[in-house]
RNA sequence: GGGCCUUUAGCUCAGCUUGGUUAGAGCGCUUCCCUGAUAAGGAAGAGGUCAGUGGUUCAAGUCCACUAAGGCCCA
């Protein structure tokens, strides 16, 4: 048997955790924790790769913290949890970091520099990264194999998503179209719809109202000029046509304009913009506008056969003028019109976001620096009306923050909206957390799903793997090997990435021309989305089917809210396209992090908490249990210094200094672990009950993804543990009392297992120090433990409630002693309770009342005789309100009217009691109606709460006051040893003197004072006194073991 | 412009599903108490128009409608 090791309560818990994690790596605990499942369920779960593209965030570890808790209680629970780690390593993010590594400004810089020498920064630049993320998810106990990661950027990974492409486009859901698309003009590149909704900031714009004269029908003979509305003064050069909706009412109006009067055409909704004094010329509906011609606003652009009026049913009347300026080239609705209308799409615009060079006044100038001279242009032909500021969220790119063009090009897309109503079922079948989402925010965005645009103009991704030839013949490619055959060489070891793979030819099957790769590569969110089979290089390397289909779907995923338009998308999408089944069936959707102000973390802010440093600070630990139990997971929440400090005093060192205290009184008493009495106290019995049922409900919030509620439950229990079972059994600690020592045990095991998913580090301390101390034979580790099993029959809801009630009249009863300004040191005769559910409390309960209010009875409030209580009552809103409905204002008038004290005792004899309401009515109550107050009359200190009462009886004997002497005397003692450096278990010899009057008290209760404080010699030191206490107390204490 | 979320003490948040007459907790502050583990524990106090308006109801922080502010997502 070892001896018990007696543990500190002093802790420094990030240097136990660097101590902890040098322990799991030597041991290589988390390789057996999986290694000891072998063969047992599997339970599955996809780690989203971050993009490593920069410093990991404090954000970071929120996601990850989740990602961990469900995988390590799954293990507890005996499920063989596989946890592959990856990296998102391709798209623009890196590719934008490199070029400003570089100093470059776009693709022309790049080119010059070479894509094969890029693509190679790009490479070394993830792999920097990735260091740093591997870091901080190995500081923060994140359990996720490194060493079998997989890299989007592997040659594997990327034939994988090729195959999957070859799928796709098989069934022809993979084509070319032309469509107006968001660009960026900075990065060369189209945006993918959720790329776009990463990016929607609020800007300032010039929204200008501008006159575009009509040249015929009509309008040119009233001598009318349409009122143009636009945002995007820079589109005027391009403009095309001007769209009215037919169904809509357009009005001529004259208005007087400085000496003379014009006419605009406006929607009469609208014609308030033109001002108060305005006379109407003419009216018509849209519809019979249509084709009049009016005279362009810049011409800088020769567009032939436009600038006439079209119909469309997308214009309407709630802002602008009802007018809308079609630039084809620029807006999807527009492109769509003018098609229709087989109007040219001019484009005055290059693909780097500037008007070509010929074009007068602009010429070279980039898109969103035009509106300027343009509205300067305009004034000077007198064809500004007004110009106003108009705030709007507009789309900038999502990483170099470039305002987004919408911009016609050519482009590859994914038809899913081929596949919507599969979308739909799977989304149907997936649990969400929160559930809103699911029909919410991620449902409306399936119900209103368009195509994927998936194609970049961009160098380091995956290459679209489709050949083409001039007569538009196509293949895709589902593998190097494939690839390798048609091109008639091995090229199975080469590189997939461009520019190698741009570099192969061969000749097309239908008509022998010279087939050329298409030269765009992919959204990388498409590579990421693709993590379920790419991950194990499915279909192609050998093994992987297995694997595949052994972890297809996962039961788990867990990412922030931002990804329900990212991974949470993109991942279902594939899976469904290629597997027609969702790759995932619950997902975690987690609320975003915010500085302690609620702001978003940023640079610019300087509010960044940087994840390694806070962990050393307060521990992971504490930000773990932080981010898991403080608040709701789904919200956005404030993480800040205080909050997180909050959860180590409150949570984590009561949880520790109640394993030190068992430690400390165990090694004093030579504790034996000889499991739980067979007929335990009722303490003991309360505490059990207490932990079985904790874990019983834990199990559930973890089973059911509630790390809050389970958080929330251990911090009660943690409560009741330290604060009430340990302070309430403290003597029985002292004694040594096996029982208790045993029970206090077996609750800090059971704990430190329910805890540890959450908490891996300090829960693995305690299993090593006192666990393992105990019992060598345990686990080699908390992690590899089962997670326990709650006993039903050890659950005493009784008992539990009565002890609930025995915490509320100590609350009672303390603050009736701060009333009465009566310290609790100074004992009193009695106290008088009134309760329901006094009669049933057990003695050992009610003791434990008397013994925190120091009283020496305690007796039911009845027994003090009706003479000396009064009654009153109030009525039970709650009860009486359900029985009697509307009458309940006037039953409780009447209630309040009656003699309260023959009422109530009524009810006590009867049962049952009549009232007699209103005109002439009556109700018949029980007791359960009324909420009954009883107080003693006078001479007592009274505290009450919702019909619960504690009342003292103040009355002082010399007795009492002898009583309260010797404690105060034995008080001091105790802190003399504390101060002393005593060990608990010395025995010492105390000189003594005081005044007279506690001279005699010490006198007459030397054996007492010496058993509570160990002490097994007194010397009265005659003359020896100290006048700093009120008693006149000097003490000298030595060691007399 | 549309959708969703939030708004309760100086600060951070419960409570709202199922309406009930003294609206809670933690942090901070003041005063005090208690202490053979504790960085703890306890009591009292100050601090609330439960964002606002209207409605339903005997009764609204809670249900409904509208408004405002903030946030998120989308156009």
């Amino acid at each position: 048997m070892s001896t018990i090791k007696s543990l500190s309560p002093q802790i420094d818990l990030p240097a136990v955790e660097h101590a902890i994690l040098s322990f799991w790596e030597t041991q290589e605990i988390f390789k057996k924790t999986i290694s000891a499942r072998d063969g047992q369920p599997s339970w599955t779960f996809y780690e989203g790769p971050p993009t490593a593209n920069g410093k990991p965030g404090t954000h970071h570890i929120e996601a990850r913290v989740f990602k961990d808790l469900f995988p390590r209680y799954q293990t507890m629970k005996g499920n063989q949890v596989i946890r592959k780690a990856g990296w998102d390593c391709h798209g623009l993010p890196v590719e934008i970091a490199v070029e400003k590594q570089l100093g470059f400004n776009g693709k022309g810089d790049i080119e010059k520099y070479g894509i094969a020498k890029f693509n190679d920064q790009c490479r070394i630049s993830v792999q920097e990264h990735v260091g740093e993320f591997t870091a901080m998810t190995r500081r923060m106990g994140f359990w996720v194999d490194f060493d079998e990661a997989y890299w989007t950027m592997s040659s594997e990974y990327v034939e994988s998503v090729w195959w999957s492409l070859q799928q796709i486009w098989k069934k022809g859901l993979l084509v070319q179209d032309y469509r107006v698309a968001p660009y960026c003009p900075r990065c060369g590149t189209g945006l993918s719809d959720h790329e776009l909704s990463q990016g929607y900031e609020t800007i300032k714009d010039q929204s200008v109202y501008v006159r575009f004269p009509a040249t015929s029908g009509k309008l040119a003979e009233l001598k009318a000029s349409l009122l143009v509305w636009t945002t995007t003064p820079w589109t005027l050069v391009s403009n095309t046509a001007v769209a009215v909706n037919p169904k809509i009412e357009y009005q001529v109006i004259e208005i007087a304009n400085e000496d003379t009067t014009e006419r605009l055409v406006v929607a009469t909704n609208l014609a308030a913009i033109l001002g108060e004094e305005r006379n109407v010329i003419a009216t018509f509906m849209g519809s019979e506008l249509e084709h009049i011609k009016y005279s362009a606003p810049l011409g800088f652009v020769e567009i032939p056969d436009a600038h006439y009026i079209v119909l469309a049913d997308y214009v309407t009347v709630e802002d602008g003028t009802g007018l809308v300026h079609q630039s084809p080239a620029f807006g999807a609705d527009d492109f769509a019109v003018c098609r229709k209308y087989n109007l040219p799409v001019v484009n005055p615009i290059a693909p780097d976001g500037h008007f070509l060079p010929e074009i007068e006044l602009i010429g070279g100038v980039f898109f969103k620096d035009a509106d300027k001279p343009l509205i300067k242009e305009l004034k000077s032909k007198g064809l500004l009306f007004l110009q106003k500021q108009y705030e709007h969220s507009y789309p900038h790119c999502w990483r170099c923050h470039t305002a987004l063009m919408y911009y016609a090009q050519p482009s590859w897309y994914i038809r899913t909206t081929a596949i919507k109503d599969a979308l739909l079922r799977e989304n149907a079948n997936t649990n969400w957390h929160p559930e809103t989402i699911k029909t919410g925010r991620y449902g409306d965005w399936l119900n209103n799903n368009i195509d994927w645009a998936i194609s970049r103009n961009r160098y380091w991704g995956t290459p679209l793997p489709i050949w083409r030839c001039e007569n538009k013949h196509e293949v895709c490619v589902g593998s190097l090997a494939e690839l390798g055959e048609l091109a008639g060489t091995d090229i199975s070891k080469s590189d997939p990435h461009r520019p190698f793979v741009d570099d192969i030819t061969f000749n097309c099957a239908d008509c022998g021309q010279v087939m050329n790769r298409t030269p765009e590569v992919i959204d990388c969110w498409f590579d990421s989305g693709a993590m379920p089979f790419a991950q194990w290089g499915y279909p192609h390397k050998p093994g992987s089917v297995e694997k595949f289909e052994a972890s297809y779907p996962a039961d788990f995923i867990a990412e922030a809210i931002d990804q329900t338009r990212g991974w949470f998308y993109t991942l279902m999408t594939i899976g469904t396209l290629v597997f027609d089944k969702s790759s995932y069936d619950t997902v975690l959707c987690l609320g975003h992090i915010l500085d302690k102000d609620g702001r978003k973390m940023s640079k610019h802010l300087g509010n960044v908490l940087e994840p390694i440093p806070l962990m050393d600070q307060h521990g992971a630990d504490a930000v773990r249990w932080y981010m898991l139990a403080a608040g709701s997971p789904w919200s956005a929440r404030r993480v800040g210094h205080d909050a997180i400090s909050d959860v180590v005093r409150k949570t984590l060192l009561t949880y520790w200094n109640t394993v030190s205290f068992f430690t400390l009184y165990a090694k004093a008493s030579n504790f034996k672990l000889s499991g739980l009495a067979a007929n335990p106290s009722t303490m003991d019995r309360w505490i059990l009950s207490e932990l079985n049922s904790l874990v019983a409900k834990v199990d559930l919030a973890y089973a059911n993804y509630d790390s809050q509620e389970a958080g929330s439950l251990i911090g009660e229990f943690i409560d009741d543990l330290s604060n009430w079972y340990v302070r309430r059994s403290r003597r029985k600690f002292w004694d040594g009392d096996s029982a208790a020592l045993n029970t206090l045990y077996h609750c800090l095991k059971e704990l430190t297992l329910v805890m540890a998913p959450m908490v891996p580090f300090i829960t693995e301390h305690v299993w090593q120090e006192m666990v393992r101390n105990l019992e060598p034979s345990e686990f080699e580790s908390v992690h590899l433990a089962n997670f326990p099993v709650s006993s039903s029959s050890a659950i005493d809801e009784k008992l539990s409630k009565s002890v609930r009630l025995s915490r509320r009249l100590v609350e009672l009863g303390r603050a009736a002693r701060a009333e009465s300004k009566v310290k609790i040191r100074q004992p009193l005769a009695r106290a008088l309770v009134a309760a329901s559910g006094w009669n049933e409390m057990d003695t050992e309960i009610r003791s434990h009342i008397s013994d925190e209010l120091n009283v020496i009875d305690l007796d039911e409030i009845a027994s003090a005789g009706a003479d000396l209580v009064s009654i009153s009552v109030k009525a039970n809103f709650r009860t009486i309100g359900a029985k009697f409905g509307g009458d309940v204002q006037a039953i409780a008038k009447s209630i309040n009217e009656l003699d309260h004290g023959s009422l109530v005792k009524t009810l006590r004899e009867s049962g049952s009691a009549e009232i007699k309401y209103g005109a002439g009515q009556s109700a018949v109550i029980d007791i359960e109606d009324l909420v009954i107050t009883e107080t003693p009359k006078q001479g007592w200190s009274v505290s009450s709460h919702n019909g619960e009462s504690v009342a003292l009886d103040l009355a002082l004997t010399p007795e009492l006051i002898e009583a309260g002497l010797v404690r105060e005397v034995i008080r001091a003692i105790q802190e003399e040893r504390k101060q002393s450096g005593f060990d608990i278990s010395d025995r010492i010899f105390v000189k003594w003197g005081a005044s007279k009057q506690v001279t005699d008290a010490i006198t007459k209760n030397l054996e007492l004072i010496g058993e509570e404080v160990l002490a097994t010699k007194f010397e009265n030191v005659a003359g020896k006194s100290d006048d700093s206490n009120e008693m006149g107390l000097w003490l000298e204490l030595a060691k007399n073991n």
